[in-house]
DNA sequence: CAGGATCCCAACCGATACTG
DNA sequence: CAGTATCGGTTGGGATCCTG
């Protein structure tokens, strides 16, 4: 709780975690539940399949997310929050409320919503 | 407070502008207060001030830090935390705490510690 | 369906030298 | 002292095609 142990970069190394462009969104549509792949790609348009597959591989790489592997056929796969992800869930929460009460002057939209405007 | 705001991207936002090598660490040292841009240098070793410069500015931008021009000669610039900055703060304790008590495995160090150990 | 392989571009970080 | 300019390496993200 001393403010001084930022200094141990703990704050960098959980930044690092879920820096990742799709991270707050995988982990958020994980939460209610174990998600097939395809069903979370489908979630969450707009990564490629490539990224997706990253992103979870490096949740998983943390310990926030856990991955099994149905042996049917075709492949099934399902990703879900495990219990150092769920203890994050809050932290995300705090983050966003901070962001609620400090950033109104920020475009702040859905990912779902934005079609390809710019370019 | 609804969980479903994280569609919204504020997480996404809010972490990318903490995501820096180095911010973390820089908005620590201006919690007590104004620092010269020499002093924040020297307080924080291992960054070439072309980076400390681009943080700073990137953190200026997000209206988290400001910037002060004293006119002399030499020049002399301070910076310090904005009321933005400071009510981040609780949220990187939030996050200190949290690695606190969910990374015991993991290596945290303190950036002024490291030596060039590896390579 | 899950995911590997390639290729590509942009951003991040760093080292060094220079200027007012 | 504070800041630019330049160059180079590494990582992140994306598009597309291929396979078990």
């Amino acid at each position: 709780m001393n403010y001084k142990d930022f200094e141990r970069c703990a704050v960098n190394v959980t930044v690092g975690m879920i820096a990742g462009k799709w991270k707050p969104v995988i982990l958020q549509h994980l939460e209610p539940g174990e998600m097939r792949f395809v069903a979370l790609w489908r979630a969450i348009p707009r990564v490629s399949k490539k990224v997706l597959l990253e992103q979870l591989r490096q949740l998983e790489a943390d310990g926030l997310v856990g991955r099994r592997e149905h042996q049917t056929f075709p492949p099934e796969v399902g990703y879900c929050l495990t219990e150092r992800g769920v203890s994050l869930i809050p932290v995300l929460q705090v983050i966003d409320r901070w962001a609620a009460q400090n950033l109104p002057d920020r475009v702040v939209y859905r990912p779902h919503e934005v079609s390809e405007v710019s370019n």
